[in-house]
RNA sequence: GGUGACGUGACCGAGUGGCUAGGUAGAGGUCUGCAAAACCUCCUACAGCGGUUCGAAUCCGCUCGUCACCUCCA
């Protein structure tokens, strides 16, 4: 069964197919970075890991683009409104851009942490003003923009009046956003209408983030640079391009408008994917709402609606364990819960080597693999990869991982059903778990244990047989340890240990 | 006001016309020096009220409740 996805835009589930296979260009809009990220900019990051891993897995090329934003945004929609980049460099006191490269550094050390693969490329808006610029420049020769005042808007009317229809993506018709706008909005006097979009913004005398183009000193609107840096990377139309819920609008829409008003005359993409929200006690987590939980803080613990910490591996397992278009509910319960979970598919993890590491098992040859068992074990194994083909749909693919588990663990307490089974079944079995667990979910073990106190364990045992001049268990002890690159010392005030310096 | 979701067992969370999702928690059991893990069994729900149907958690209608987007937001 090929992989499915939900198009918003076409709001079904239609079947993936890349527009030049093998490769495969997907884009995630990415953080706009003046603030430390929260849980909630972790969920796309996490979907969208997981879904590159799998089409990379199905063997697709995949080009995974997720960009920076660094061009400020203002506060709000107004002349007057603060550029966020600005505001947090006046406040500490730094460069603009200093801002933006701490947080960048923070994001990405947190996707890191949180298994997210780097993506292919990280544009960022800041490098990419002349190609925004260019954007601009095709929308006015193609007449859907107007220049007031050094800002270039959108016209969305005339744009809908060539045929297009700004609002296909979020099910929006434009007589009913008019009859919704509240009127005469600060700021928008320049617009000729209030749908109108900012492509570009004339810079004020204070403002610091400014870039010359041929309508004066200013910069690139809220909504330009995935358009011009997707189209740079994936082309005119690339495969996937994902985002949040809360994107959709106005952010995905006007990308599609200013792709279509452009040269490239395209929706920019495919396939328009989008993540729910992850709320606290139903309502959804933002910066606005004040109700986030930053990853620092969730990671060490306790913050907020958290009365403790949670591993980046429990919170990925977490987000996992809910469908990508479900919103999610964080708590300590749920989170909790997950951990246990997390840590029941490790410990399957570690049973695999145990399993296919048994020499018994390959002297039983392959005859066996015929067995009713065998075909039982793969039909098992072959479950979770039919569940991520639907939409991607990691909890289903879990369920069936636990599944598979739970037999993994039968096998293991029972020498007889093993060997049913059969070599080769097993192995494949064994390796598809762990392919998808690792590689596709990007679930990794997590190391709990604390070494020095292990080491410490160990030396009270090598001190006691010492003391009962034990002297081949002493040795033993000496020889694992110095494998391990460590060198026990024996001094006057006790047992030490040392890194070897060999 | 417009648009779009959602309401599932103690908790989280899938499913979406007939077939026990799964995880966590709880009860009992097997195993076990103790314990843990594992396995087995049990607890088996779909907001309410109507309707369609041989059959509805799943489709339709109404009611109640919750949320999201329409302003920056993942």
């Amino acid at each position: 069964m090929p992989l499915s996805l939900y198009n918003t835009l076409t709001r079904k589930k239609e079947e993936f197919q890349p527009l030049h296979p093998p490769q495969v260009g997907v884009y995630l809009c990415g953080p706009t970075v003046y603030s430390e990220a929260h849980l909630g900019n972790a969920r796309g990051p996490v979907v969208f890991d997981v879904l590159t891993r799998y089409l990379r897995h199905l063997q697709y090329q995949v080009r995974y683009v997720r960009n920076i934003t660094d061009v400020g945004h203002l506060e709000s929609d107004a002349d007057t409104g603060e550029d966020k980049m600005e505001k947090a460099a006046r406040a500490a006191r730094i460069e603009p851009m200093q801002v933006a490269q701490h947080f960048t550094n923070r994001y990405r050390q947190h996707m890191l942490g949180l298994g997210c693969l780097p993506p292919d490329i990280e544009p960022q808006a800041s490098g990419h003003v002349i190609e925004q610029i260019q954007v601009i420049e095709e929308i006015i020769n193609n007449g859907l923009a107007y220049e007031v005042n050094g800002s270039v808007y959108f016209d969305v009317p005339k744009y809908n009046e060539e045929g297009k229809r700004y609002g296909k993506l979020s099910n929006r018709s434009i007589e009913d956003q008019l009859a919704g706008t509240r009127a005469n909005l600060e700021g928008q006097s320049e617009k000729r209408s209030p749908l109108d979009f900012a492509l570009w913004k004339k810079a004020s005398p204070e403002h610091i983030m400014r870039w010359p183009s041929p309508w004066g000193e200013g910069f690139p609107g809220w909504h330009l640079e995935c358009s011009a840096m997707s189209r740079k990377y994936l082309g005119e139309l690339s495969d996937i391009h994902g985002g949040g819920l809360d994107l959709m609008f106005p952010h995905h829409e006007c990308e599609i408008a200013q792709s279509q008003g452009s040269h490239a005359h395209t929706d920019e993409a495919r396939f328009w994917v989008h993540n729910n929200m992850i709320t606290v006690n139903g309502t959804k987590m933002s910066k606005s709402l004040g109700n986030f939980v930053l990853l620092g803080d969730l990671f060490t613990g306790p913050t907020g609606p958290l009365a403790f910490g949670y591993s980046p591996m429990v919170v990925r397992f977490f987000l996992l364990q809910a469908h990508y278009r479900s919103p999610v509910d964080v708590s300590d319960d749920a989170l909790q819960a997950a951990r246990k979970g997390y840590r029941k598919l490790m410990n399957g993890l570690r049973l695999l080597d145990k399993l296919a590491g048994d020499d018994s098992l390959a002297v039983s040859g392959t005859a066996a693999d015929q067995t009713a068992e065998a075909a039982q074990l793969l039909a098992l194994a072959a479950k979770p990869a039919e569940f991520l083909d639907d939409d991607l749909n990691t909890p289903r693919a879990l369920a069936a991982l636990f599944d598979l588990l739970k037999r993994f663990n039968t096998l293991a307490a029972n020498p007889a059903a093993l060997e049913a089974v059969g070599p080769a079944a097993l192995a494949q079995a064994t390796a598809t778990y762990r392919v998808l667990v690792q590689d596709v979910l990007g679930l990794r073990d997590e190391p709990r244990a604390n070494v020095e106190q292990l080491l410490e364990l160990t030396l009270g045992f090598y001190a006691e047989a010492k003391a009962d001049k034990a002297y081949d268990k002493v040795d033993q002890i000496r020889g694992a340890l110095k494998t391990q690159g460590i060198v026990i010392k024996d001094t006057k005030t006790g047992v030490e240990w040392a890194y070897s310096e060999e």
